[in-house]
RNA sequence: GGGGGCGUAGCCCAAUUGGCAGAGGCAGGGCGCUUAAACCGCCUCCAGUGAGGGUUCGAGUCCCUCCGCCCCUACCA
């Protein structure tokens, strides 16, 4: 394509001065007022894709935007540099993940600069910086300190192709890791956690105040999964003194436990088998703990195989209402980590108690009455309580109420609500990750590396291989040590964090990476948080942003962000996802489309312009094979605007005259409309308002009669203007062109419209008849209903239409629209 | 199974939040420029809003039902 500009030698130019520059490097006491716009780091995996081409574009404009509004904006950017596809990579090439991560990084890093992002580059963040690295143990320590990390064993996710264990976010719905694809086994295994739990409630509760898309906050919501109800006890029957304690959020249907669950970790377990059943049960709890979940839930979703699921036990408990003995079972569809790990199954209000009993022979008996015409097995809707002794004729809200007062009085019930949320599983059995700072000493027990031996970092020299270990377990230099305490031969932990703690504090390592001897300080942050605008990926949307929030509340909590807010990002934004075929638009789908070959043809301008217009930004973007005529139409606009900022073709009248005017009025509407379409995130329709802006200037320059100069020289630079944050370097240069030696643009003030000049003089108002649209008369935007309705009425083409009819009704919309009915 | 979203021209998308269905772009067609083509400039064709019903003076917009696609989640008692 033949351009009226150099593309690459413009871009480059202008990606160079701004770095020089240094507008965007801002300080911590700038007075200006304060904007913090953040992009999620990404993880650095090569040269951008057109994901983070997305991402950095709709940030990097509202950098600049709010800077020309006169603000101080914190901009920075880093890198989520730990994490397994470099250790992977560097396996399979028998080389370091470091120096395969800083290739990647550095590639990244010239990739967004091509991009024409700007950074405050002093405050650069990356995960595997041992400066980093040191207030990552810091803080793992202070979790410790404040009883907020622990060590546990618990039953795991073990992905055998990673090698590692997972968390439960990044195990697949069907029961394989969301990496490898690989089926995820059960491990027990001794594991650091934090306890995210201690802040369900406040996690739940904060999401009211935050500015995020709905959808997010719902997800957010659904995974915490807070279930209240009560807690009870069903009375063994063969021994009283002793109970099965059940969590049930539906007490009001006590009357209908026909029998009770135990999960097969459960610890009453083993006392509750009889020697009858022993054999029975043993098969089952050895099946349920063996198998993935993915085989464990295979038989149930083929609706058949539901009786190998579960055993019975040989005993009984007492069923508190009734009184009456209910046998217990055990089955693996009753989870030990949730509630009590044991339930009253109530077969007719709950549709999974009502398959088992179905399978087993079990009586079923409703307590709620189903509404006329109900078919199917559990009824869980509201109705009128039956078979209930004195809950009879209640529906279900007081029923649960009575229940729950019953249950106090006469089953030690207590008021209880449980979250679905777990503590959060820490520890990674890799080697390209933050290591957990902690010696096992046999004397002293687990004991914190002393902080003047921080940041514990991995030795260069060690074997990476996907066997199942540590990488860090076999090396012996690192492993064997001597306890800080008391001097003798100790071991290291030898594992390493998840790479969702590096992320989880991140945003507060940018505000202030300037003060020695701390991670930040928090009175300096404090002048930034809370970040005023987050932007990334919907994908994020449960883990990374939960941790985040966990983080920060916890470091308040315990001291290191005394004085900050406790919620991170006060406004989210998600943009969509870019999908090839369908599919979303990944590395390791190997379908990119890579922007580089985009910044030799249309640059990076176009490619920007193209994402800001191709659709809202919150929606996915389908890459077909017209995407590349879209792009090209993109860097045409910008080309067409050259031109005319050039005078090409234009000509010129003195003296002001109505048409110039009009485009007076068009160019300050348009100001308007740029601008609200910026603040509300509807960047492709500011663009088709600049489209469409340009359409009426270049016909008006450039018709017989020509422009007035003054006008035209307004109406390009505020075009100018209003287009530098979206293409930052054609604006520039042309910005440069027509003022030498002045501020550039993206240092100009963010025009405001003219009032005067955005009332239009005379609207068009609709006359319908009866819906119809009759007439079309020109008004005064400020008519009142009762002329509108007056020169409706008067209008000739009205009249001829009513013809002598009187009006039932007459609607009056002034400006807009009169509807006469007759 | 549960939760959420989306369906407007051949394609990507607008529509003052209940008021004339079309702003912008892509593709197509025509004309001009050109020896010619590309580029460039101008002009132009194209849907009644997935289907059906309801509320309303008035529905793309609100409410039901259905169809299609997408995302999240999944034994949480």
């Amino acid at each position: 394509m033949a351009r009226p500009f150099d593309v690459t030698t413009v871009e480059e130019k202008w990606q160079a001065r701004w770095l020089d520059e240094g507008n965007y490097e801002v300080d911590n006491d700038d007075p200006r007022e304060r904007f913090y716009a953040l992009c999620m780091y990404p993880y650095p995996s090569g040269a951008a894709h057109q994901g983070h081409v997305r991402n950095y574009t709709f940030g990097d404009l509202v950098v600049r935007y709010q800077t020309m509004l006169g603000k101080a904006v914190l901009s920075p950017l880093g890198f989520d540099s730990f994490g397994l596809p470099a250790e992977n990579a560097a396996i399979k090439a028998g080389s370091h993940p470091r120096l395969f991560t800083d290739a990647r990084m550095h590639e990244l890093k010239k990739s967004l600069r091509r991009l024409g992002a700007v950074y405050d580059w002093r405050r650069e963040v990356y995960s595997h910086d041992p400066e980093y690295m040191r207030w990552s143990q810091t803080i793992f320590l202070a979790f410790l300190e404040a009883g907020l990390a622990y060590r546990a064993e618990a039953p795991v996710n073990w992905c055998p192709g990673c090698s590692t264990v997972l968390a439960n976010e990044q195990v697949l719905a069907d029961g394989t890791c969301e990496r490898s694809g690989d089926l995820v086994e059960r491990k027990n295994l001794e594991q650091w956690f934090f306890k995210i739990t201690d802040y369900a409630e406040e996690l739940l509760h904060d999401l009211d105040g935050l500015e995020w898309p709905e959808r997010v906050k719902t997800m957010q919501r659904n995974w915490i999964g807070r279930s209240e109800g009560v807690e009870f006890d069903l009375p063994l029957a063969h021994d009283p003194a002793q109970a099965l304690r059940v969590f049930t959020t539906r007490p009001d249907t006590g009357f209908g436990v026909t029998y009770a669950v135990v999960a097969p970790e459960h610890p009453l377990l083993e006392r509750l088998t009889t020697d009858d059943e022993r054999a029975n049960v043993r098969a089952l709890v050895e099946r349920a703990t063996s198998e993935s979940e993915l085989e464990r839930t295979a038989s149930s979703d083929a609706g058949e195989g539901l009786e190998m699921r579960g055993a019975f036990t040989g005993s009984f408990v007492i069923n508190p209402f009734t009184n009456e003995p209910v046998p217990v079972y055990v089955a693996d569809y009753v989870l030990g980590t949730y509630g009590t790990g044991a339930i009253m199954a109530v077969p007719a209000e709950d549709e999974r108690d009502y398959a088992f009993a179905s399978a087993f022979g079990l009586p079923i008996v409703r307590t709620t009455q189903p509404p006329d015409g109900f078919e199917g097995g559990a009824y869980t809707g509201d109705g009128e309580h039956i078979n209930s002794g004195f809950l009879n004729g209640l529906d279900v809200v007081t029923a649960k109420a009575r229940a729950a007062e019953y249950l106090a009085e006469h089953a030690r019930g207590i008021h209880k609500v449980n979250y679905r949320l777990r503590d959060w599983l820490v520890s990674r059995q890799r080697f390209w990750g933050c290591p957990i700072p902690i010696v096992y000493c046999d004397v002293c027990g687990i004991v914190p590396v002393p902080e003047d031996q921080l940041p514990v970092v991995a030795p260069d020299d060690v074997t990476l291989e996907a066997n199942g270990q540590s990488p860090l377990a076999t090396h012996e230099g690192f492993r064997d040590t001597t306890c800080p305490v008391c001097g003798l031969p100790a071991r290291r932990e030898t594992d390493t964090m998840d790479t969702f703690t590096d992320s989880s504090w991140y945003y507060l390592r940018f505000a202030d990476p300037f003060t020695p001897g701390r991670a930040f300080d928090p009175v300096q942050v404090a002048k930034w948080m809370p970040v005023d605008q987050y932007i990334g990926g919907i994908e994020h949307a449960i883990l990374h942003l939960m941790y985040a929030r966990f983080y920060l509340k916890a470091l308040v909590d315990i001291g290191l962000a005394t004085g900050l807010p406790r919620e991170p990002f006060r406004r989210l934004f998600t943009q969509g996802m870019i999908r090839l075929a369908g599919s979303k638009m990944s590395k390791s789908k190997g379908n990119l489309v890579a922007p580089e070959q985009y910044y030799e043809t249309v640059g990076a301008d176009g490619l920007r312009l193209f994402h800001l217009f191709v659709g809202p930004p919150a929606d996915d973007v389908d890459w077909t094979d017209q995407t590349d005529e879209l792009i090209e139409g993109c860097a045409r606009f910008i080309d067409r605007f050259y031109r005319l900022a050039q005078h090409d073709d234009v000509n010129f009248h003195d003296g002001l005259d109505e048409g110039d005017v009009e485009v007076r009025r068009a160019v300050h509407r348009t100001v308007a409309k740029v601008t609200e379409g910026l603040e509300r995130w509807s960047y492709n329709t500011a663009v088709a308002a600049m489209m469409e802006l340009f359409n009426t200037v270049s016909k008006w320059a450039r018709s017989d009669r020509g422009a007035e100069r003054a006008t035209l020289d307004e109406a390009i630079d505020l075009m100018l203007t209003l287009l530098a944050p979206m293409t930052p370097h054609v604006t520039a240069e042309l910005w440069e062109q027509r003022h030498p030696g002045e501020p550039g643009v993206h240092l100009q003030k963010w025009p405001v419209a003219d009032p005067d000049l955005v009332r239009a003089s005379t609207i068009t108002m609709v006359v319908q008849v009866n819906g119809k649209v009759r007439a079309r008369l020109e008004v005064p935007p400020d008519i009142t209903m009762a002329d509108a309705a007056t020169e409706a009425m008067e209008d000739a083409a009205i009249c001829a239409v009513l013809a002598g009819a009187t009006p039932k009704r007459i609607v009056a919309r002034p400006p807009r629209l009169v509807n006469i009915i007759v």
